[in-house]
DNA sequence: CCGCATCCACGATGATACTG
DNA sequence: CAGTATCATCGTGGATGCGG
């Protein structure tokens, strides 16, 4: 694992986005419809979802399946690369819970002592 | 692990900044100074890096070292909980570089889809 | 050498209105 | 319900010059 910057540039046009991570995790659970995925990952705008469901679609991520209903309903659902991407995230998702406190102690200490020289 | 929401743009709190995954890999070698850490991490300008290196230092993830040389210089690492990090991130890049091929040809077959509609 | 301050361009994000 | 279009806004990131 040399090429540090091809690669984690790549990891960056993955999950760059804001929503991208969040909406992973919710289709995880299971596929769902449009509106049923935005109330999932409120505050979302609709512009940002669908935005942020396009490049999974893009990826490969995530498939998008048009039900023949009136009126229309879309579903979308994790891919095989998105389950298997969906593993791999969780890793770095479980890590952080496991060390939020120390996040959080460390951003505290840290804004305590930029404060005190203000 | 049921609350999404925050866990994930915890995460994003942390790695969302361009640059943050690419300078937590080359300090994950060793310690560096601002100069050399720069040019492993090009083509990143000087006012991202300082801002990067910031933030991952109010996260306690990198440790700061003013040397009482002259010309000053100033030493960066990762602290145990950046190395900790590392190996949780390690995973989503391994994974990525395992599935560059899939990822490649999905947004090769994406992008030659919506160009022929135009 | 380190890195802060300022100005500036651009893209990402988001609110709103509108279409099928 | 799903999605597009438009406009406003904010943060990110880059160029440059200055100071320790």
């Amino acid at each position: 694992m040399a090429d540090y910057r091809a690669l984690t540039l790549e990891v960056m046009d993955l999950v760059g986005d804001k929503w991208t991570l969040l909406v992973v995790y919710v289709l995880g659970e299971g596929p769902l419809r449009f509106s049923d995925l935005r109330r999932r990952t409120a505050p979302i705008s609709q512009k940002m979802l669908t935005q942020t469901l396009r490049q999974l679609e893009r990826h490969g991520m995530v498939t998008r399946t048009v039900l023949p209903t009136a009126p229309p309903q879309v579903e979308y659902a994790l891919a095989d690369l998105g389950r298997s991407f969906l593993a791999a995230a969780s890793v770095v998702c479980a890590w952080t819970r496991d060390n939020i406190d120390a996040l959080e102690a460390a951003r505290t200490r840290s804004d305590a002592a930029a404060g005190e020289k203000g």
